[in-house]
DNA sequence: CCTTGACTTAGAGTTCGCTCAAAGGAGTAG
DNA sequence: CTACTCCTTTGAGCGAACTCTAAGTCAAGG
């Protein structure tokens, strides 16, 4: 499929899909004969676990380096693992922290409720 | 007490402080003769409420709305509590989201773990 | 053949939220 | 008095992640 169709099934613009090829966060894309970029379901997969990385917070210059192992080959495994278990960690601590300020806003919007 | 006190009570620096008083999410601050900037704990507490405001991913934007709301005075009651209304719903998805991706996570990490 | 619209590139511009620089003033220790 | 540290201001700079512009190529439809 070309970039736009890429895209809009990745929920991204193709001006994204473009930046995060230069950046190396994707791979360098097929061509057709006129140059035009060609990707396949595969693409699609690993673009859509990225995203979901990058919705928790992790920032792109972290995902390049996960990609770059993934590219290293199977020697990298462990690394890509731990790589994943910290993020993980960080993930949860996230989700606590905004379970603390909801508590918080329940009791600020209660204040409100009563005043009202 | 001054800025720097302030600032690092309230998990600032001087400069963001001052910053913030420049788009007017906080007060201007009272001000010793010779200018300098004097703070209580009215001033710690507001900041404190704007820091959590922020940890759950508040723009400055529309935390600086409710600033607003909260200077007109009492009338705006029900307009600051419906913006944490719909506030706290943002965050509940986000909370929902963050958890779908630990799910995410945890499947590719015990694919990682059991090809160790 | 011509127009339309999607594609290409390199590089500049934008938004958010700070963060710092420069240049100067005030208060305190020695 | 001198040093030192903290304070003041305006305005510029920065890092992240896009987002867009300009100028051009190319394939398909009327």
């Amino acid at each position: 499929m070309k970039i736009s169709a890429f895209a809009k099934r990745a929920n991204l613009t193709a001006h994204t899909v473009r930046y995060y090829e230069r950046i190396g966060l994707l791979p360098a894309a097929d061509r057709h004969p006129s140059g035009i970029r060609d990707y396949d379901e595969q693409a699609l997969i690993w673009v859509e676990f990225l995203r979901r990385l990058k919705s928790t917070g992790m920032p792109l210059a972290q995902m390049l380096t996960y990609a770059d192992l993934r590219n290293a080959g199977p020697g990298t495994v462990v690394a890509r693992h731990d790589l994943l278990v910290q993020h993980r960690a960080k993930v949860r601590d996230r989700v606590a922290d905004l379970n603390a300020a909801l508590a918080v806003l329940d009791t600020k919007i209660a204040t409100y409720a009563t005043s009202v």
